[in-house]
DNA sequence: CTCCAGTACG
DNA sequence: CGTACCGGAG
């Protein structure tokens, strides 16, 4: 079977599992992308503490979160880790919108998939998960995120050499796959929840697990 | 490869 | 206690 095959078989064997998810979760594209930046390394329910702290501050948008001083920022973060230095990468963020675009977030996100990533990814502190995922969930663009539990699955079904790329890995997805934002938001909130549930980094249940035999 | 750094869970 | 967490930069 091909490359290709298979990645659409394990989506269909995921959708059956798990059924639609709704990713990702984020009352405004601003919170998504904020929470992009959040999730580095760090687990969701830490980010959801930050998030509620902004949110309760006032500062979750771009215009508020801008004039916020940057220990300000770092504390309301704090629960998050690294806070002080993800505030540093938030601030270079809205920096870089307030100046290339105005300050206006519809208008970077309205911009072309390959020039909207190539913004974000010029920002000190957004790498290519990080600008992906704005892309996908808050922008809505047909791009498909790599993330290490992507890499772990993968890699344990034989899809992913060791020395494989991220850019690699998503060649895999993007030419296998239709350029669908809702399909590519569905399968990977589906990976996550696969790496979450299933596929854990030691002590993986593989039991009746839904790629059991992939 | 190391640092960043708080939180939850076994 | 150790491990892991929806990474990125130097």
């Amino acid at each position: 079977m091909s490359t290709s095959q298979r990645l659409n078989e394990l989506y269909e064997r995921l959708l059956e599992a798990y059924g639609p998810l709704n990713w990702w979760p984020g009352d405004s594209p601003f919170e998504v992308m904020v929470g992009a930046v959040l999730t580095q390394n760090t687990n969701w329910g830490n980010v959801e503490k930050a998030i509620a702290n902004l949110k309760e501050a006032g500062a979750l948008s771009l215009a508020a979160m801008s004039r916020l001083e940057p220990a300000r920022l770092a504390g309301l973060i704090r629960p998050a880790g690294y806070y002080n230095l993800k505030a540093k990468r938030l601030a270079n963020l809205l920096a870089m919108i307030n100046q290339r675009y105005e300050g206006d977030l519809e208008w970077l996100f309205a911009s072309p998939l390959e020039e909207m990533r190539r913004a974000l990814m010029e920002v000190k502190g957004v790498g290519p998960e990080t600008a992906d995922s704005i892309c996908l969930y808050a922008a809505d663009k047909p791009v498909f995120v790599i993330d290490a539990y992507t890499f772990r699955i993968l890699g344990r079904h034989g899809l992913a050499e060791e020395d494989m790329g991220y850019f690699e890995l998503q060649e895999l997805f993007m030419d296998a796959l239709p350029h669908d934002p809702a399909m590519f938001n569905q399968f990977h909130a589906m990976l996550v929840h696969l790496g979450k549930d299933r596929c854990k980094k030691s002590n993986p249940r593989c039991e009746g697990c839904p790629a059991q035999d992939w």
